[in-house]
DNA sequence: CCGCTGAGTTGCAAAAATAAACCCACTCTC
DNA sequence: GAGAGTGGGTTTATTTTTGCAACTCAGCGG
């Protein structure tokens, strides 16, 4: 439990930053910076890839990662606070338990699968350690952005970003915003 | 340039892993580790966030974050060095640079979208603070898994994961493995 | 009873993160 | 052209987090 509240300086250079009008005294947390909160270390992530992997006992997911006892440990205490993992004895006298996915933690998926497939496009050179394919016809999967009202596949400029419901600092005139579509900005200017 | 170059110690232990036949001596590592090494400490994706977002000079990316000064050049140094961001100068005497994203770093949207959906999912209590939706329709968007040679989306439970051509410890006995889609494992039980 | 295993805790040294101060090359203002 | 300001960093202490080793504790096998 040593998340750091770290709360910037709500920009008070007033940085003249090209594109925005006025206030930026929002400061609810941006949703990334939360998760970076709940996974966002070293190993939590590794620990996660293990419980999906079906490596559910202490000692097991130890062994794979080379982590040192104590600090796995704390991460799954950790994530069982956070309630990505919950506890299942297996065994009483001595207690033992497995440590599995709570719905939250599944949930998780799909950023283990962006993170692995950036990691295999740039840096898997003899080709992917583990390759993701479709059941049905053996091919090669690929994440992709999707429209679930229009039902199709958007490509990144397509994609535009406005504030949500959380922010709290919605300035009605710049509700919605083109992202740049060369640098695929994924955030409008609000500070959110 | 701090990577811990943490190498397991190969499990010296000769960890009766129950699932694994044979020998574990692969050593490639797996995707989603390398890519931690490069991006997975607690400031390189909020960093990129604002770069994404259109901060893309280093007192922009300070100011918000409120990272220190010192910890924001490693970051960025880093970034560069593993060529996530490149340094553009927009000036000379006294030489001052733009961070802008490579394309390895636009790249890393879907895992930077992946968690922030998470993060809306879970922790964003009065809705999100910043949603995507879709151009045309303003309707908001999701990721999903799609396969690209039958063109459809692929439920969890559908997908598979097998050794790719970069696991050095392929056994063809056990090529493919079905994921269990209760808890939606995303790896096979090959120690990549 | 003796040693072994699985799942941790505790203690301590080493490494990394942080904050604050300092620096340097300019530019702007008077 | 002296003084203040700015962008983008380094340097230097201080605090936190790691990582390793040793220890615990409950049961088990012989």
């Amino acid at each position: 439990m040593t998340i750091d509240h770290r709360e910037r300086p709500a920009t008070d250079l007033s940085a003249p930053n090209t594109s925005t009008s006025g206030d930026t005294t929002a400061m609810d947390r941006c949703s990334i910076e939360v998760t970076l909160d709940v996974i966002g270390d070293r190993w939590s992530l590794l620990v996660l890839r293990n419980v999906f992997r079906g490596r559910h006992r202490f000692s097991e997911i130890q062994a794979d990662l080379g982590i040192a006892k104590n600090l796995l440990s704390d991460r799954l205490s950790k994530l069982v606070t956070h309630d990505v993992l919950e506890r299942v004895p297996y065994q009483d006298r001595p207690v033992r338990h497995d440590y599995r996915l709570t719905a939250k933690g599944a949930d998780l998926s799909p950023a283990l699968i962006a993170l692995m497939g950036w990691g295999d496009r740039w840096y898997a050179t003899q080709g992917a350690p583990t390759v993701l394919v479709h059941q049905s016809c053996g091919e090669p999967l690929e994440q992709a952005v999707r429209c679930p009202a229009c039902d199709e596949i958007v490509s990144p400029g397509k994609i535009r970003s406005r504030p949500g419901p959380g922010n709290s600092s919605i300035r009605p005139s710049s509700d919605r915003q083109e992202i740049d579509s060369d640098r695929q900005e994924i955030d409008e200017d609000v500070d959110d």
